[in-house]
DNA sequence: GCAAAAGTGTTGTACTTACACCCATGG
DNA sequence: CCATGGGTGTAAGTACAACACTTTTGC
């Protein structure tokens, strides 16, 4: 009887659709691939695939992930799930979208041409498949409240990062520009990077130092009633 | 092949959990219920139920709010999908959130002795089933978030509300105290609110005006770029 | 020596906070 | 007439927005 209440009920096909964001070349740009399956075989779409028995959604996600940038301990966080009814033309899915904020510098090409992947601005997106513009809307306004008020922004770079660079991933996450002074105040005010001796000379001839978050700091920080705000 | 892609993947039961917000007696109340079958039977749960093949993510939700509330056209929000392995000791199954908010005096009570329904205050809530409690924290978070940049706490009322009800829906939803002076300030400045010549007076002698929310003078507002903050 | 990006402070304005007294009425 | 909750304004402090010039260095 217990097991007739659960099991007399309809389910479902579950899918991970995943929004891999990276910074590059000063634009933020999403991971997209030509959908290998048919229906709308060839279609741009978001990275996707089927939830299986032994595992739960978060690692579903995971190993999409996984199977497309090879790397592990990505920053991810869920945007919701997707349910209407005729959303998959190849049959009834319900989907679970989560965004991934990965360092596209540390992103190999042949694993791009495998499978058949590239990088988009997230502003000249192009159709995708199914509700997957939705789901990069959904997305993006979920991840510029978060950078606004959480420092997840720092996982887009290689632990270390100029301002002018910071600066400008605020800029495009945003969608608009800032004042690079009151930018640098709030920062200053907040006092949770480190200035670094070190200089990045690709970008200017005199250099913009490096800087790295400090979480230590960040933690007291908490503690003591702040909050971050960009 | 095109339904083999499709069809040689796991299928999961799925549920919609309905976190259903009421304000009473100056109290911000979630509607539980003594869960109905094992395992945890008659253990404090969140009104939920079974997605049908029918229907979409947001109709399975509408139809467990129906169900306990007798109402429709219900204010409702996806809190998110909740996948983990375990989190249900009656067999795999994936959840998805919604919060609600209902007007708890539109409620009946033969409705809720039928279900063994109860408004329990959220500062107070017992222990529920499986991850239950953590559904609601993440509701009341995403509600405070929501009251305070978009007009949705009226939802609360049957249209018509005064000024110190208003105030005290907040502070609950808030669980924080806040300024008279202050709180009547902004909504004043808004300039959203239709002042009616009837007073209420339960709930003093001098009595309060009820006010209502002037819906097209909120759009004309967000076409100024205006931003409703509470 | 000049082009190109990095770095640096001040001032006015708008918003937020704190705060205390009178009013209306039913009992 | 008094107890109870409803209603009102101002001043100080804080946060935000606007703004322009000097520095460094590779070419």
């Amino acid at each position: 009887m217990l097991q007739a209440y659960y099991d007399n009920n309809d389910k479902f096909l579950i899918a991970a659709d995943c929004i891999i964001f990276g910074f590059h070349n000063n634009e933020l740009k999403v991971l997209l691939t030509r959908r290998p399956v048919e229906p709308m075989k060839n279609e741009w779409s978001l990275m996707g695939g089927f939830m299986e028995e032994g595992e739960s959604l978060v690692q579903a996600a995971e190993k999409i992930l996984f199977r497309y940038t090879q790397q592990k301990n990505i920053y991810m966080e869920q945007v919701g799930a997707y349910g209407e009814i005729d959303r998959d033309a190849g049959g009834r899915v319900i989907s679970v979208a989560f965004y991934a904020l990965v360092q596209a510098d540390k992103f190999n090409t042949s694993l791009a041409n495998k499978f058949d992947a590239k990088w988009i601005n997230v502003k000249k997106l192009p159709k995708l498949v199914f509700d997957h513009n939705k789901m990069v809307d959904d997305a993006l306004k979920l991840l510029q409240y978060k950078v606004s008020t959480q420092p997840v922004a720092f996982h887009f770079f290689n632990d270390k990062f100029t301002l002018p660079a910071l600066q400008e991933l605020y800029e495009t996450i945003y969608q608009m520009p800032l004042d690079k002074r009151n930018f640098r105040k709030k920062l200053n005010n907040m006092d949770l990077l480190d200035k670094l001796e070190e200089k990045d000379k690709v970008n200017s001839k005199r250099g913009a130092f490096y800087y790295t978050f400090n979480m230590e700091r960040y933690k007291q920080f908490l503690d003591e009633g702040k909050r971050f705000s960009l």
